[in-house]
DNA sequence: TCTGGGGTCCTAGGACCC
DNA sequence: TCTGGGGTCCTAGGACCC
């Protein structure tokens, strides 16, 4: 057992937005997300599709996140329609904003687009009586203003609070739970299958269950020392969670340790293998427009293509100095494709990150660079400046107009997703 | 009836240096 | 000459999150 009394007591809220995306697209369409059946998928056309988001009635007919549109059963009162990506990302701007009205910037972290933490420890007896208070007067004005139903979380760290939202919160009908120390035995030990909590899915599931660890109290109660020895450092991890233990403090947010972009796609059609040399270019250019918006060069890029049947290709590679330009990164990527890749194969997924990033301002000139190097990157700069006057799509290489080129079809895309 | 897209973190093993 | 060991960097691969 654990002093708790040596641990975190803070009052950290976890909001979720409830089933936002579908939500959001409701609520554009005039229609209640309560009394509704609406599916978000990744993209109509393909029957393959994944669900990105079902309203309440749509989830209760078994159709949950990561279903495939061809699950869903064709009706009259079920729609199905594509993400609006700005669209949600102007919403949950405004509900941070209404958080912020109650925490310093500080003890607010935004963790994705439809889920935040607000530390509000110091903050909440300006507005309520307890956390608990606190939590529904935010919830209601969140709803009262943009007829987002929310689930909040309530506990004495970020876990127990991601927890209780989780595990308790959203199965209640007001959508609000609160978790301390003393309630990890009554509410987390029971908790069951493992894949219930966050942090554990099928794989560690199932090296567990070989344990004979099928609750979290069993995970709670397993010898620490052994999921170290078989888990390393997640095994260390495991054990505290399952005890309700999480010494992170919103205020001191953890420095990333190896910040990435990427660009990944699966294609439209199986592409031939000298087709793919124009969507990586169109990768790579997306990319480094990103990280030279943020004065950033990559001195690590990494690609993968996968093959349309199964397995795939994947390999990085660094640079002492670092990558400037998309001619350069393609030439290295396509000389190791033509190389190493089944060229007789068909492809359908395509993929690039860049990281390992420097700062491009510390950049030093070298000398003995390559004049074309220099040009290239001026013409980019050049090219960037086009970009934001514009909009990123206005730039096209030549090949892009060519069959195998995607950007075309998805302009007017954002994140990926049909804006 | 294959296929969302964007991320982060960890580990193991090899290369290389002192 | 069968021998040391630690630090750092790099790559591949795995796992998980929303």
């Amino acid at each position: 057992m654990y002093d708790y009394y040596q641990c975190n007591a803070r009052d950290v809220l976890c909001i979720d937005l409830k089933s936002f995306f579908a939500s959001v697209s409701c609520i554009e369409k005039g229609l209640n997300p309560l009394t509704t059946k609406l599916a978000v998928v990744g993209d109509t056309k393909r029957q393959g599709s994944v669900v990105l988001a079902a309203t309440p009635p749509l989830k209760a007919l078994g159709i949950k996140t990561g279903s495939r549109l061809f699950e869903i059963p064709h009706r009259s009162d079920i729609y199905i329609i594509n993400p609006s990506m700005l669209k949600y990302i102007q919403v949950s701007s405004r509900i941070s904003a209404i958080a912020l009205q109650y925490v310093a910037p500080e003890d607010f972290h935004q963790y994705s687009i439809d889920e935040f933490f607000m530390d509000i420890t110091d903050s909440y007896h300006l507005f309520a009586q307890t956390p608990s208070h606190m939590a529904r007067i935010l919830q209601q004005e969140i709803y009262n203003k943009t007829q987002i139903f929310s689930t909040i979380g309530i506990g004495s760290n970020p876990l127990l609070a991601k927890l209780a939202m989780d595990l308790e919160a959203k199965r209640t009908s007001e959508g609000v739970a609160e978790w301390r120390y003393h309630d990890v035995p009554r509410k987390l030990w029971d908790v069951e299958p493992l894949t219930e909590m966050w942090g554990i899915n099928k794989r560690t599931e199932k090296k567990l269950n070989k344990k004979g660890i099928f609750r979290i109290g069993d995970l709670a109660h397993y010898p620490v020392e052994y999921l170290k020895r078989d888990f390393g450092i997640l095994g260390v991890d495991l054990h505290l969670h399952a005890n309700g233990i999480d010494e992170s403090i919103i205020r001191q947010p953890h420095v990333i340790k190896g910040k990435s972009y990427g660009k990944s796609q699966i294609l439209m059609r199986d592409y031939q293998f000298h087709e793919l040399k124009t969507v990586i270019s169109e990768q790579i250019d997306e990319v480094f427009y990103r990280v030279r918006e943020k004065k950033l060069y990559p001195t690590t890029i990494a690609f993968t293509v996968g093959y349309a049947d199964k397995g795939g290709i994947h390999k990085q590679f660094t640079k002492k100095d670092y990558f400037t330009s998309t001619m350069q990164v393609v030439s290295l990527i396509w000389r190791y494709l033509e190389e190493y890749a089944e060229t007789d194969r068909l492809f359908r997924t395509v993929g690039v990150s860049f990281s390992n990033l420097r700062d491009s301002r510390l950049r030093q000139m070298n000398l003995f660079e390559a004049p074309e190097e220099v040009k290239r990157e001026i013409i980019e700069s050049y090219l960037d400046e086009l970009r934001r006057k514009y909009g990123k799509e206005i730039v096209m290489r030549a090949s892009s107009l060519t069959e195998s080129g995607t950007l075309r079809l998805r302009k007017g895309l954002i994140a990926g997703h049909k804006g």
